[in-house]
DNA sequence: CAAACTAGAGAACGTTCGTTCTCCCGTCAA
DNA sequence: TTGACGGGAGAACGAACGTTCTCTAGTTTG
């Protein structure tokens, strides 16, 4: 068996089993088990246990975003795709084994003791940021909405993770939907305002969705 | 130094270790030293770790439900109720101890392997959901938007817990506000028609806030 | 064939940490 | 005063687990 068919076994092994029980759950006498792999290959695969936590999260973020962009890109409307998003979630929910982002948990098991894990849910969660913001330009939305999209993503998962189901996936598109409806509706009120009018700011609920920064 | 004092003296200490390092990042020696108590005194309160866990999130818990209760009391109008949430979270995310929801991290630290936190954290977020239903329908809306507020809420701690900072809250008040003039204005509509015509539903974004069971 | 390398199985090591035990001291009741 | 007792300090125990080592066998290479 060549490196790097054994390395994908042992990272599938580490996923099923660190994702399914926590990190801390899991020895590395389980990973071996898993693997079918001695602990003297395993170690020289990964020198410590930290190594194969962050290639785990590593690869399996690597492999969510590339389904989620195939299966995004599979619209051709803006709004469709944003919303598709939510789509997506509620399919990865329906899996009994789905246990929340893997990236939220480990967050909360290492994050306070590993810069690395801490690290690596930031750098993440930062692309589905700055992805969501893409879709929303793209749209020609107000950035801001992508920001509130996030938060509906990182709910639905959290609340997923906890009870199962893709209820919190359908309420999330749900909501999604709305704020786009919403966002839209004030935009084109803005834009009228100006045209008409001046350009001063509009007081309402849509002034909320403008740049905060970060 | 009574019984009560020296519990409220470890759980204070466990609070802030706990939620700060994660419980496996903290061993009963720290618990000690930082409750200035002995080991022995500590047994005798608490039999096991996993208890002195438990105790530490329920008073947790407990505490910030009350706390976020006088908080939303103090409005009157229903929707201004319902945005007060996102205030208090608000002012938690100013904290700069702040790391998410001690429910959360705890479940993804604990919840696959301690059957006790995994029930705690599903209770106390099936409170949070019926709290924010309560306060929907005393404003007069379906009971869908509630589960929305309630995506919203998780998404936002869990986005300032990673990231620090109150942007999150900002910007989920920001959402929910929307839905709320949203799902009022969906609602009239739907009464509007309903009077005029039939009580057929209406098409369009507004159905996707009704009732979904769960 | 011989030598060298790889890899498996599993024992062994060392550390961490939850938990208990020992020893001692101060306090209070008889 | 004495004896029982609660509590403190910290050593000690034992299990879990990350990591390494030993021993063996098979395989490849000259």
């Amino acid at each position: 068996m060549d490196h790097e068919a054994v390395r994908a076994q042992v990272l599938d092994a580490a996923e099923r089993l660190f994702y399914g029980r926590g990190v801390h759950g899991v020895g590395m006498d389980d990973i071996r088990d898993a693997s079918g792999i001695s602990l003297k290959r395993l170690y020289g695969l990964f020198p410590a246990k930290e190594h194969l936590t962050e290639a785990y999260l590593e690869r399996r973020v690597a492999r969510l975003r590339q389904e989620l962009i195939v299966h995004v890109e599979e619209y051709e409307d803006p709004d469709d795709r944003i919303l598709a998003i939510f789509d997506w979630l509620s399919s990865r929910f329906t899996d009994p084994a789905y246990r929340g982002c893997a990236l939220i948990n480990s967050y909360g098991e290492l994050g306070a003791t590993s810069d690395a894990v801490a690290g690596l849910a930031r750098r993440h969660k930062e692309w589905v940021r700055k992805y969501l913001r893409d879709l929303v330009i793209a749209a020609g939305l107000p950035t801001g909405l992508a920001d509130q999209l996030w938060i509906l993503t990182e709910g639905a998962m959290v609340i997923a993770g906890i009870f199962g189901g893709q209820e919190a996936a359908t309420q999330a598109r749900s909501a999604a939907a709305l704020l786009l409806d919403a966002t839209r509706q004030a935009a084109r009120t803005r834009v009228d305002h100006q045209t008409a009018e001046t350009a001063t700011g509009v007081a309402g609920s849509e002034m909320t969705v403008s740049e905060q920064g970060h």
